[in-house]
RNA sequence: GCGGACAUGGUGUAAUGGUAGCCACGUCAGAUUUAGGAUCUGAUGCCGAAAGGCGUGGGGGUUCGAGUCCCUUUGUCCGCACCA
């Protein structure tokens, strides 16, 4: 009988489920392990082969650590609040909830047929209110809460109004969003609005009026990370910058910790890498410059003070505060005319437009407090308000912006680091000896830089500063699809709902359209308000929301008491493995750690990082197919021929090509247009091009997995995955591989059973050579697994079958089949049964290797001569290498090779190569 | 511009500094079969009839020995980007 991987596939899934195979619970007897999957955003059109790589990766080592002995938490869940459900519902008028549900039916269908051992009973969904309540909870407490760098971590509010009545901003040391400065009698003269907008200032959700990324195309403000190229991630529409009311989470107050905490993960340096730039820590100082003819100083941020003695002009950004009273009356309409223009360009102009040098003269001078000569003052839009204090000191010698600036205006340039040629560009160098410098002439930019550092404190001039690309989180979306906040208003006062009262329930509206001015669906409910009649909040969390703390809900998912219990987290912990796409580098991997670290601080979770080792998956690509049809016919002419015709290249429909062979009737029948085709053939074949793209629908490259599936079996489709490269590695999809593992896999099957389907395995004692082999993949396997190579695991299991030839023995085959458990589970399951077990072959132990077995007696030296390979010589392992040397020379191939010259030199490496140098 | 990763047959890839190309796909040849998108066997980096030579993007270095380490250069991909 033929392996039935249909039957096979079926009957197991059914049996995991009946006997609840895949279900966890707290056992402190038994070490715990963690493994975690991106949870998916169930679009509408379902999974394609990409989206399982992962899952698999991370099934397979789930089943391995069960196999060794843990207790392995694999949840899954969806990510199921977002755009794309809103968008469609804005197009037909189906409701999100309705298109949600629908997909995650089919979602869960075709991960089903795929055979993970997910713990199906820990399932969540962001839009359940059960779950998004904790999401609105943890937003509360943010709410509630404030950040002390002195002893570097949140606090509640309640103490900050404590200090404030007590001694009001005096020697303050907490996250802000501007320094304030009030004392202890001015609080309490505040009315309770003044109080509440001066605590704005402080809590970690805060509402603030803040430059905002505004995406009018999807009636929404934009997070950082949801913006690329000054348009919107999802969708495309330009974003533009706009001051608007929001909230937003003080992830700034986290930079520090979010930074030194990347040190101790198992993350690949890349991740580590993209999250430190993001973070942006630059250390530097801030420095205050005198302005001639006015009381007010310029307070900019350098990081480069060493280079003082070529400050030459300043320039403020066009929405630095200054521009209002700053520019003499002589240069105000220049001024003017200038602010208006760039107010104008939008914000993907200016990046267009990033070399474009302009800019507009003050009329007014700063003092350069090292040579009191006096500066001009500028205002240019490549000084930009939002970093820093949105004002520079410009170095042109050595700053190509700063020098692009000065060559336009015709300002002047004084060189201060030694070694470049300022003619023509600028010297961006951090290194170099300092000239035309005063005090610090002759010293390294990297020993001036401190002795500057210094200098600026000694002469009160400014203090060393850290500053941070990072920005708060905008937390508001004008969109409905999204947590609601448990936030109303009384006087325009923004009040916590109790947390008794959550969740506060999103509520059922006709229509979901945004609107361009920013109102969002929400406020067109009536009766969105409070029982006492105080108006909610009308904007809805964004995705990241409820992202950002699922791993936590997995660990108790029907806890309505608490976000996760203290029993449940103080077991499970934190994340051990998190297997996903670095497409979340500077989202969701960023806020998740800033919500976790919050909530350590708050003393509801035990582990201040929320995910140990992380794995990033490679993307699938597509390979596409392409036929190329003559201009003006309906002729099409084979890839080789192409050359010679005037010919479009047109995508085929991936499905119906087999390495790269057209099926020219199912190509007939694919389209009505081509029901005629006409074909010129290549040695009677159609061969078609191929392209590696990303895999779309547009470009006819899909490939379904239950396709896979139903023609090759889900053990198929997980090992090829696997066998296609490295996890980490992108790389396109090819279905004609597949033959190749699934032809292990029935290869593996007829070991067990003859052509009729009954049984074959014998008692019979294994050889030597076959225990080797046994022993050597079972190492290999193990280790591959332990180092997420999978693709070289799969290889190790068709050597050992290469190796094996037909022995079906049990002493060998019983092992293999544990061993081959995580990776074909259903097979595995079926064949553990065959040989007479009762229980899953889950509840058995991944065999260990015995090293004994795979100790060598002889090596079979490679010989080299002047370090060219010549010939072998076979001898016992572990002798003395002067022997070898000695039995080595005294071959006569040596003989041979050496030309009889006495060896200058004879190199012995034992147990891995002789090189002779003549 | 800054930062990071990568470069190996027709294809996907494999190689603790030690016989480059394991394992597969594809191709070719053979066996078996009414038939094959089945099964099995063999060949398959390039040049060469062979002996042999040449081969891991290019150039250089360290080493007895380099795909691997170092320098340099080219190309591809990714991240950030007027961040002072």
């Amino acid at each position: 009988m033929e392996y039935n991987f249909k039957e096979i596939e079926r009957k197991w899934q059914q049996r995991w489920k009946e006997r609840e195979t895949y279900k966890v619970k707290v056992d402190p007897s038994r070490p715990k392990y963690y493994v975690l999957d991106m949870f998916p955003y169930p679009s509408g059109a379902g999974l394609h082969v990409g989206h399982p790589l992962g899952y698999i990766a991370s099934d397979i080592y789930s089943r391995y650590k069960r196999l060794t002995g843990f207790n392995v938490l694999h949840p899954m869940g969806y990510d199921a609040f977002g755009l794309p459900a809103e968008q469609y519902a804005i197009q037909t008028g189906q409701h999100p909830a309705v298109t949600t549900e629908r997909n995650i039916a089919r979602y869960r269908e075709q991960l089903d047929k795929i055979g993970f051992c997910f713990d199906w009973d820990r399932e969540v969904r962001t839009c359940d209110p059960g779950y998004y309540k904790w999401t609105q909870w943890a937003f509360l407490r943010m709410f509630g809460s404030y950040y002390d760098y002195d002893r570097q971590q949140a606090r509640p509010i309640e103490e900050l109004i404590a200090k404030f009545e007590k001694s009001g901003t005096e020697h303050l040391n907490v996250a802000c969003t501007t320094p304030l400065d009030f004392s202890a009698a001015q609080w309490k003269e505040m009315s309770e609005k003044q109080k509440e907008e001066t605590l704005q200032n402080y809590r970690l959700a805060y509402r603030a009026d803040t430059m905002v990324n505004w995406c009018a195309g999807l009636g929404t403000v934009l997070a950082n990370d949801e913006v690329k190229d000054g348009l919107s991630v999802r969708g495309g529409y330009p974003v533009e910058q706009k001051r608007m009311k929001q909230w937003l989470l003080r992830v700034t107050a986290y930079a520090e910790r979010l930074l030194n905490g990347l040190d101790n993960l198992e993350w690949s340096e890349s991740l580590k890498e993209i999250q430190r730039n993001w973070i942006g820590k630059s250390t530097g100082a801030q420095m205050f410059f005198d302005i001639a003819g006015s009381p007010e100083k310029l307070e900019i941020f350098t990081t480069r003070p060493d280079t003082i003695f070529g400050v030459t002009f300043m320039v403020i950004a066009p929405e630095h505060a200054f521009t209002e009273w700053l520019p003499t009356p002589e240069q105000r309409p220049a001024v003017d005319a200038y602010l208006a223009e760039t107010k104008k360009r939008s914000e993907r102009e200016r990046i267009a437009e990033t070399h474009r040098v302009s800019g507009v003269f003050t009329g007014r001078y700063a003092v350069n407090p090292f040579t009191g000569k006096e500066i001009p003052i500028y205002i240019s839009d490549y000084v930009l308000a939002g970093y820093g204090t949105g004002a520079i000191m410009a170095v042109p010698a050595h700053d190509s912006r700063d020098y692009a600036f000065a060559r336009h205006f015709g300002l002047e340039i004084i060189p201060v680091v030694e070694g470049g040629d300022i003619s023509k560009e600028s010297y961006d160098a951090k290194a170099g000896k300092m000239i035309n410098s005063d005090f610090i002439t002759g010293l390294d930019v990297k020993e001036a830089i401190p002795v500057m550092f210094e200098e600026v404190e000694k002469r009160g001039l400014g203090k060393k500063q850290i500053n941070y690309r990072l920005r708060d989180a905008i937390f508001s979306r004008q969109r409905y699809w999204g947590e609601p906040f448990p936030i109303y208003y009384k006087d325009d006062i923004a009040y916590p709902l109790p947390e008794e009262k959550l969740p506060l329930e999103l509520p059922p509206v006709a229509d979901f359209n945004p609107t361009e001015a920013g109102e969002p669906p929400l406020a067109r409910v009536k009766g969105w308000a409070t029982p006492e009649g105080y108006p909610y909040e009308t904007s809805t969390m964004p995705g990241f929301a409820g992202s950002s703390a699922y791993y936590l809900r997995y660990m108790d998912p029907h806890n309505d008491r608490e976000l996760v219990s203290r029993e449940a987290d103080e077991y499970w912990r934190s994340v051990d493995l998190y297997v996903g796409g670095i497409e979340h580098a500077t989202g969701h991997l960023i806020y998740s750690r800033f919500w976790n670290k919050f909530l350590y601080d708050l003393g509801i979770v035990c582990e201040e990082e929320p995910f140990r080792k992380l794995v990033n998956q490679g993307m699938i690509q597509g390979r596409s197919n392409f036929v190329y049809r003559i201009k003006n016919s309906n002729t099409f002419v084979s890839y080789g021929l192409k050359g010679n015709y005037d010919t479009q290249e047109i995508h085929v429909d991936v499905n119906i090509v087999r390495n790269d062979i057209l099926d020219l009737d199912a190509f007939r029948r694919w389209s009505p247009d081509y029901a005629n085709a006409e074909f010129i053939l290549e040695e009677g074949k159609y061969i078609c091009g191929w392209a590696i793209e990303k895999m779309s629908k547009s470009m006819y490259n899909v490939v379904n997995p239950d396709y896979i599936v139903d023609n090759y079996g889900a053990d198929t489709l997980r090992m090829y995955e696997m066998f296609l490269g490295p996890l980490e590695q992108s790389k396109p999809w090819d279905t004609n591989g597949i033959d190749g593992v699934n032809k292990f896999l029935r290869r593996f099957w007829r070991l067990f059973f003859d052509r009729d389907g009954k049984p074959i395995v014998t008692d019979e004692k294994a050889t030597a050579a076959e225990l080797k082999t046994l022993h050597k993949t079972i190492k290999k396997v193990r280790e591959d697994i332990e180092n997420f190579s999978f693709n070289t695991a799969v290889s190790a299991f068709m050597i050992c079958l290469n190796e094996l030839g037909n022995c079906s023995k049990r002493e060998i085959l019983s092992p293999l089949t544990v061993l081959l458990a995580p990776f074909a589970p259903h097979m595995a399951e079926e064949l553990w049964e065959t040989l007479g077990n009762t229980t899953t072959v889950f509840d058995s132990r991944m065999p260990d290797f015995d090293p004994t077995l795979l100790v060598e007696n002889t090596f079979e030296y490679p010989v080299s001569v002047n370090g060219r390979l010549r010939f072998k010589k076979v001898l016992p392992l572990g002798i003395d290498p002067k022997e070898v040397e000695k039995a080595v020379l005294a071959d006569e191939s040596a003989q041979k090779w050496t030309e009889g010259k006495t060896p200058k030199k004879v190199v012995v490496v034992p147990g891995k190569i002789v090189n002779i140098v003549i």
